[in-house]
RNA sequence: GGAACCAUCGCCAAGUUGGUAAGGCCGCAGCCUGCAAAGCUGCUAUUCGCCGGUUCGAGUCCGGCUGGUUCCUCCA
């Protein structure tokens, strides 16, 4: 049974879909108006891992993450640059898509953009005002109306408006409620993206584009949209409850079953912001390390901590798949037979168990070792060999690392000609050593250490890694 | 100012319903090796930020304190 922590109720629950065997979730994606950094990694990655694990458990899921092109952003950026507001968001959409498959994210099943939902957001917006949930200002804004959602703070328990809040977010502006926000920006001067509708011309807020689309593209039922909404940790306030508002108010039911964030990011301790100087964007970091390693570092903790990056700690997340990759070497070539039954099953339930990767990881460094233990007494092991083989594609299956070729995993950054120069070395120290010329062969191995390159003897002849 | 979360070995990090501390890195010893590397074996927290309380028993529950982070404003 797998459960999940929701954190509108803060506890475990088990998973019980809205309809049996099925599994739909609603990721909010990225506003496309400047590249992909690693806290978008992991919210990625975290929400790449609950999809595979319901999938193995057996739920049929049917994933949407969304793609917020429309936005005060982006403008500015089409202000500054020159360019259309097309060119900036497909150019951002593609390095996204581009950078999250370099780590091993599948796509979504529903890539909706805000651009293309304006069907449903409009109709959305128009349902709330006829209900009298939302009201349009004398410029064309229409708010949504707090206090007319009995429900409103209940997501994330801000339900009191002390006066320090009110004074801060009040002013400039024809609210009623100082907490009622914009689910549609009518036009302001000729520099702005406007969109014709009944109540004026404009472009949609940023909450209203999640709800539309959820509404347009899932089936959901009398109680709720979807099973499961997920986010980044700072979603859950404001964007998360004015979602759940708009769509309580517009559909009559709840929005979702389930909501699950992820934690922050930090780089070496501190939080990861423009200010700061400190944002490490995802491409630059997939320049560095390998997006497998990544995926594994970035994975490594559980989703709701929070995440410290730092180089020390890829490096032993790097350390620790190697290992896996070792034994891969071991077992390989061949055919996998079948998973082990208690090793499937163990991991399996600590994935099941919201999500706890450690617990995880730790199944698989103990499948590796008693692997590793078993070869070395008995290396001709076939039954074991195969049955390997078959426990690691269940894990890149699962976890989505290991699924590479284990010699070109230990290559990778090695070109062409760096590599026949390691093997020519290696081929005049196994000549020396042949000869029981020690002190040449030494000196071979010294001069490829000193280029990166790690070697090791073995029953089958001299391997090499990159270090 | 209001609210939430977190604090476990040198480092990273598990530990729901209280019952006596997973795993990885590093380190030490050994096996293997010409020597290494890799792999394997063994060792490495009587202790879970601090102080109280509840209990036969608490890392796990309650209260207080300290430290860190986050949200309340665009943000994964």
């Amino acid at each position: 049974m797998m459960q999940i922590f929701d954190s509108v109720t803060k506890t475990k629950r088990p998973f019980e879909p809205i309809n049996p065997n099925e599994a739909s979730i609603y990721v909010c994606g990225p506003t496309v108006y400047d590249d992909a950094h690693l806290g978008h990694a992991r919210s990625a990655l975290a929400f790449d891992l609950l999809r595979r694990t319901l999938e193995a458990l057996g739920f049929k899921v049917t994933m949407g993450k969304n793609f917020t092109d429309i936005d005060d952003k982006i403008i500015k950026k089409v202000e500054a640059t020159g360019k259309s507001m097309q060119e900036i968001t497909g150019y951002y959409i593609d390095r996204y898509l581009e950078e999250m498959a370099a780590l091993g994210v599948r796509r979504a099943d529903i890539e909706p953009k805000a651009t293309e939902s304006l069907d449903a957001i409009t109709a959305m917006i128009q349902t709330l005002i006829d209900k009298d949930y939302a009201y349009i200002v004398s410029n064309g804004d229409v708010y949504f109306d707090t206090s007319k959602d009995a429900h409103y703070g209940e997501i994330s328990h801000k339900v009191h408006d002390d006066d320090e809040n009110l004074s801060r977010v009040t002013h400039n502006s024809q609210k009623r409620n100082p907490k009622d926000f914009a689910l549609w920006k009518a036009c302001k001067g000729e520099e702005d993206i406007c969109f014709e509708t009944p109540f004026s011309s404009g472009r949609p807020g940023w909450h209203i584009e999640c709800s539309a689309m959820i509404e347009a593209h899932f089936q959901g039922t009398d109680e709720y949209s979807i099973d499961i909404h997920g986010g980044g940790a700072d979603l859950l306030f404001p964007h998360h409850e004015n979602e759940a508002a708009q769509s309580r108010c517009a559909t009559g039911h709840e929005l979702a079953k389930y909501w699950m964030h992820n934690g922050f990011v930090q780089i070496d301790g501190e939080k990861m912001s423009k200010s700061l100087g400190n944002s490490f964007f995802l491409k630059d970091a997939l320049k560095v390390y390998d997006g497998e390693v990544l995926r594994y570092y970035l994975n490594s903790v559980h989703y709701r901590n929070d995440f410290n990056f730092n180089e020390e700690d890829l490096q032993t997340a790097k350390k620790r798949l190697d290992k896996l990759y070792r034994l891969k070497k071991r077992v390989l070539p061949g055919k996998g037979s079948v998973v082990n039954n208690s090793f499937k099953e163990k991991l399996l339930e600590a994935m099941a168990d919201d999500l706890n990767i450690s617990v995880a990881l730790s199944v698989i460094d103990e499948m590796i070792a008693s692997a590793n233990e078993r070869l070395d007494k008995n290396p001709k092991n076939k039954a074991l060999k195969k049955e390997t083989i078959a426990n690691i594609a269940f894990i890149d299956e699962l976890l989505g690392f290991g699924g590479k070729e284990p010699f070109s995993y230990f290559q990778i950054g090695v070109d062409e000609t760096l590599k026949e120069k390691i093997e020519a070395l290696i081929a005049q120290r196994s000549e020396a050593k042949k000869n029981k010329d020690f002190t040449t062969s030494d000196a071979i191995r010294d001069e490829l250490t000193a280029m990166g390159i790690a070697i090791m003897d073995t029953a089958e002849g001299t391997v090499w890694e990159k270090a």
